[in-house]
Formats: structure tokens, sequence, C-alpha cells
DNA sequence: AAGCGTTGACTGACCAGTCAATCTATCCAC
DNA sequence: GTGGATAGATTGACTGGTCAGTCAACGCTT
């Protein structure tokens, strides 16, 4: 008895990802599942739905996790390298599905990016919180606006995936471990207080 | 005697910004123009050429500025100020037009990005160019991509915007002015090599 | 009267969502 | 163990509504 639900979703992922959300069909989902067309609404009420859960699932996660990042007690530059790390980490474990949440909702301001501006200013609100502390520990400029920061940061990142989703920029194992170490160090780079406290 | 084309390609904006293209209907443009349904397709010979038309005519602006700034004999950092105030104030001046663009177009990887993914290509290409330059002439750290330098400078930009699509950001004159400023902060603080020539 | 601009009713295709029918698993009575 | 009853899972043909694009007719200008 395999998880029809489960076969559902990931087959989503892939047709959604490779379609796109609006241009692919229920019945695409159904037979990428190998699973008949009206068992979708057996489990799903809509189409629609069935994004908003995949979504939901994932960035949960993700917040979760900065959440506890916040919490330990580590340096700046190592908390965002953490979540970056795990941002693009992510998208190496499952390029499919965060293709989909880029496209589809975080970026898709008439439609599910509405739905779910909630969770994505969520988003914000945390890394800006990690940028307020830094700034108050004297470690990041005061001058730059909190929330400006936590945009710019995760904008980068999101740049990153999205140049690795257009296929604008190779996308190798080691690629993908540069790039970490370049969005925390141009960020933060930028966003430093210029002379760190003296170096031997 | 109006220009209807004209008028259709307006309407479009607007139409596309509130509903975006795939939700809106091609009478809605038709009757935010003042306009007869079937006239639309005397000017355009569908409804995506319609949004083809608006990105191009933008874009191609876009692409001969940044060749221009480019020639000028000025630093880096003015250069890709001037970039990011072109850009920023595109959005002051026409709001719609840039949300449409971005939206729809520059990040829609499964729709029209595609389609202009060369035009898209070239922006960063130039304004990579203008990294490498400054990288050539020790004023930009060597070790980090040029390519990859473009797309962080881009994507910060285009994330700002964002932020002021969705409503996330404030965006009266000043914050517009401050966002220039700490757009080209960041990333050239990031960028630039650690110590300025010295300063007196 | 010729030709371009303009109109809007119509059509054909498409597709999300429904539903009645069929299947399968589980459990209980005997 | 067996029959059979009940509920949930599964099927896919069908429907109703939507909408991009067509086209024949009607101006208006020259």
């Amino acid at each position: 008895m395999p998880d029809r639900r489960r076969a559902i979703l990931d087959a989503a992922v892939r047709v959604f990802a490779r379609q796109g959300f609006h241009a692919c069909r229920v019945s695409d989902i159904a037979d990428e599942a190998g699973v008949a067309y009206g068992l979708l609404y057996h489990y799903f009420p809509s189409k629609e739905e069935v994004l908003n859960t995949l979504f939901l699932e994932r960035w949960g996660v993700m917040l979760e996790m900065i959440r506890e990042v916040d919490r330990e007690p580590i340096p700046v530059r190592e908390k965002l390298g953490t979540i970056a790390s795990f941002i693009l980490d992510s998208y190496r474990h499952d390029p499919d599905l965060m293709k989909v949440i880029i496209v589809e909702v975080t970026r898709a301001a008439n439609s599910f990016g509405q739905t779910h501006l909630g969770q994505i200013r969520e988003a914000y609100r945390l890394i800006g919180e990690i940028v307020t502390k830094a700034q108050q520990e004297g470690i990041f400029k005061a001058e730059i606006d909190a929330e400006f920061a936590a945009m710019t940061f995760y904008g980068a990142i999101e740049q990153v995936l999205t140049g690795w989703i257009f296929g604008l920029l190779p996308q190798g194992d080691e690629d993908l471990e540069r790039a970490k170490q370049m969005v925390v160090e141009t960020v933060c780079g930028g966003l430093e207080c210029a002379p760190p406290p003296s170096a031997p």
C-alpha cells in the first residue's frame, strides 16, 4: 500500500518544475504519479492546494531552522553562513522543489506570493533580527536598515538559485560551495564595520 | 486620432500589474484601453506579444544605458551607482511597468523568462564586464567571479524592487534614495579590496 | 470607392473539478 | 475459516464554464 498522497506531491514537484503551475494540467500530475485523475481530488481540494502544501511543508522547515540558528551562541557571520548553506543545500538536495517554491511562490507577486506573504515576511523578519543583534553588538554597521540588509542577504541567495534555475551559472558541487562563501563574504563584507578588531 | 496601439500597451501595463498576465483576460485590456476587443488583434498577433513588446521596449533602453555608462571614464562605484539609480528611478517613474517586467518576465523561469533569456543574460554580461575591469584595475577583489558579482548586484536591486512590489518595504522618495546608496554601498563594500588606497 | 481602422458576437478548444461506479482492506459474526 | 458488510481508496468519463483568437460587417478618411 504505497503512499499515494506522497506520490502525488512528489509528482507535482516534477511537473510544476518542468512546465510551471499554470501551464500544466491536473492530468499531467496524475499521470506522472501513476494515479487516476480523480484521486488527486481525494487528497487535495484543488490544484492550488497541492502547491500550497508543497510550499508550506518546506518553508516551515526553513523558518524553524533559522530560529534554531539564531538561538546558537555563535558569531553573525557563522549564523548567516549556516542559513545560506541550508538554503543552497536544499537546492542541491531537491532542485525541482526549490525551483517550484521560488518561481511559483516566492517570486510570484500576483498569485501565490500574495497568498503566502505572511510566511515570506516572517523569514525576512527572522533574518532581520539576527542583523539587528549584530548591529547592537557593534559588529554590523548601525546605519544600514536591518530589514533592508535581510532582504539583500536573502535576495542574493535567491538570485544565485535563480541563476542555477535559468542555467545561467554553473552548478557543480564546488560551484555550490563557492557560492556559499561568496554570498556570505559579499554581504557580510558590505555590512561589517570597517576595521575588524585587529588581526596580527 | 489617438494612438490606439499605445493606449493598448499602456492599458496592458496597468492590467498585467493589477491582475497578472495569466489571471487577466484580453477583454480586460481592451476595456481598460477603452477599445474594442478585436482591435488588440489588429495591432498584436497575440496576448503574449503584447507583453513581449512591453518588455523588449524597456529592456532595450536599459541595456543601452548600461553600455553607455560603461563607456564613461568614471570609477566603478559610480558606474554601478548610475545603473542602480536608473533601475530604481525607472520604478519611481512607472512602478506598474517595472512590476510587470520583473514579475512576469525576469523572474518567470517557466514562461517569458525562458523566451527572453538572451536579453536577460546580456544584462548580466554587461555588468559582469564592468566588474571584470574593476578587478583588472585592482579595485575589486579578483577572487570573486565577475558573473557572480553581477548577479549579486542586480539581484540586490531586483530584491529591493520586489520588496516594494510586495509592499514589504517603505517606498517614499527618501526610502528610494537610501535604497540606492545602500545597494551600491553593500555590494561595493563586499567587493572592494580591503584597504582603500589610504584616506587622510 | 478604396482601404485602413474599428467593432463585438461567435466558436472551438481546453481543463478544473464532479460523481457514480468499482475495487480493496479490515473486521466481525458465526 | 468463511461470508459478508462497511468504509475508505481508486477510477475515469463527463460537465460546465472560461477565454484566446476569428471574422464578417461597419465606419471614417481621403
